[in-house]
DNA sequence: ATGCTTAAA
DNA sequence: GCAT
DNA sequence: TTTA
């Protein structure tokens, strides 16, 4: 029950107008049954979005509120054809090409005239004819992109898709290996290859891909050209198989042990977690104990569905202490992730501090 | 030569 | 190990 | 020492 974190609890002075709860979609006459509209939120946000599907849907447009196979036209703001694709691709739905992927004017020009205007050509989204570098070579697009990517984390941008997921997923597992014997400075070097090639809008097919990008060290450069070639890294096998990396990483997977513990319990010969479990004489703290209570509950992944879930549960337990808090989610979730590990929660309360502890009186009623 | 995130439990 |  |  520990699956929810609060990044801060900011005093919220100024009270937000004109956001009272979407009034559930009253029934409005359906005018343009042929016309199922959704109208996508990235880059335009939840406010204007909520406000432009009330209009038309009042002016008798049929605007769903979740992204199904019913839907024929795809409204988007600032985004590209290639992004709204993209944006896509995370959704859970078949095939995307059936939908006709329509700039926001074209649902501003519907909304002028009270009816859908015919010439779709004019606002559909294309693959060419978007994006401000016209002419530019594909070839030289990722020559372009290095000398833009930043090495710091913190100034680049979360992508919803990970394109290099066989490159990252190598690395993450050469960082576990040097975490686990304490070398924090190669571990950080392969974190870091991971997180840049995560933030990357295509998937490295070759060496010249990375040309240029800060955090390619000479070892991460040659795990992606025998990745490139094998599809797979004989160093990053090694690993795998390694008997200590193979402990440490069932015992670190229990909440509340990490690598001092996992050290301890290696270094007595233990080697699964079943074997820990069977040690009746091993003192486990309170975190741990837990940890191995919801062992399953914890591993496994959360839903967005899950997570609209406990987002009631947490803001109607939340405003029996706090009736004036604002309760939002954030985090994967409201990046518009469909799965992830936790859920994060902001949560805010106007005028001067009355939030002692919140967090503790809400799981405690929980 | 030096730092590499930071705060809380 | 990389960036400064 | 561990978590996020
Ligand atoms: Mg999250």
């Amino acid at each position: 029950m520990d699956r929810f974190k609060a990044p801060a609890v900011i005093s919220q002075r100024k009270r937000q107008k004109g956001l009272h709860s979407p009034k559930l979609s009253c029934n409005y006459e359906i005018k343009f049954s042929n016309f199922v509209i959704f109208i996508m939120q990235r880059r335009m946000g939840m406010t204007r979005r909520t406000f432009l599907m009330e209009l038309g849907r009042r002016k008798g447009f049929r605007v769903e509120s979740e992204l199904s196979d019913s839907v024929t036209h795809i409204v988007a703001e600032n985004n590209t054809y290639l992004e709204v694709l993209d944006w896509l691709k995370g959704q859970a739905v078949g095939d995307s090409s059936r939908f006709e992927l329509l700039d926001i004017s074209w649902f501003t020009a519907c909304m002028e005239v009270g009816r859908p205007v015919d010439s779709e050509m004019k606002y559909r989204l294309m693959e060419q004819c978007q994006s401000p570098p016209l002419n530019t070579p594909e070839l030289e697009m990722p020559a372009f992109i290095a000398t833009k990517v930043s090495q710091y984390s913190c100034q680049r941008k979360t992508t919803l898709n990970n394109y290099n997921k066989k490159f990252t997923d190598a690395f993450e597992v050469m960082a576990e290996n040097y975490e686990f014997k304490e070398n924090e400075i190669l571990c950080l070097e392969f974190l870091r290859a991971a997180s840049l090639l995560k933030s990357l809008p295509f998937s490295v097919t070759r060496m010249k891909d990375i040309q240029g990008l800060p955090c390619m060290g000479d070892q991460v450069r040659d795990i992606i050209e025998e990745i490139i070639e094998e599809e797979e890294s004989s160093r990053v096998k090694e690993v795998l198989n390694d008997e200590r990396y193979k402990a440490f990483k069932q015992f670190t997977s229990v909440f509340g042990v990490g690598v001092k513990t996992s050290e301890k319990w290696y270094r007595m010969g233990l080697r699964t977690v079943e074997e820990v479990k069977a040690d009746k004489t091993l003192k486990l703290s309170k975190m741990q104990k837990a940890g191995f209570l919801y062992y399953e509950d914890l591993v496994s992944c959360v839903s967005k569905a899950e997570a609209d879930a406990v987002s009631l549960i947490v803001k109607n337990t939340v405003c029996t202490f706090l009736p004036d808090a604002l309760v939002t989610i954030t985090g994967g979730f409201r990046r518009g992730k469909n799965i992830g590990h936790d859920i994060d929660f902001l949560i805010t309360n106007p005028g001067p501090r009355e939030d002692d502890e919140l967090l503790h009186k809400v799981i405690d009623l929980w």
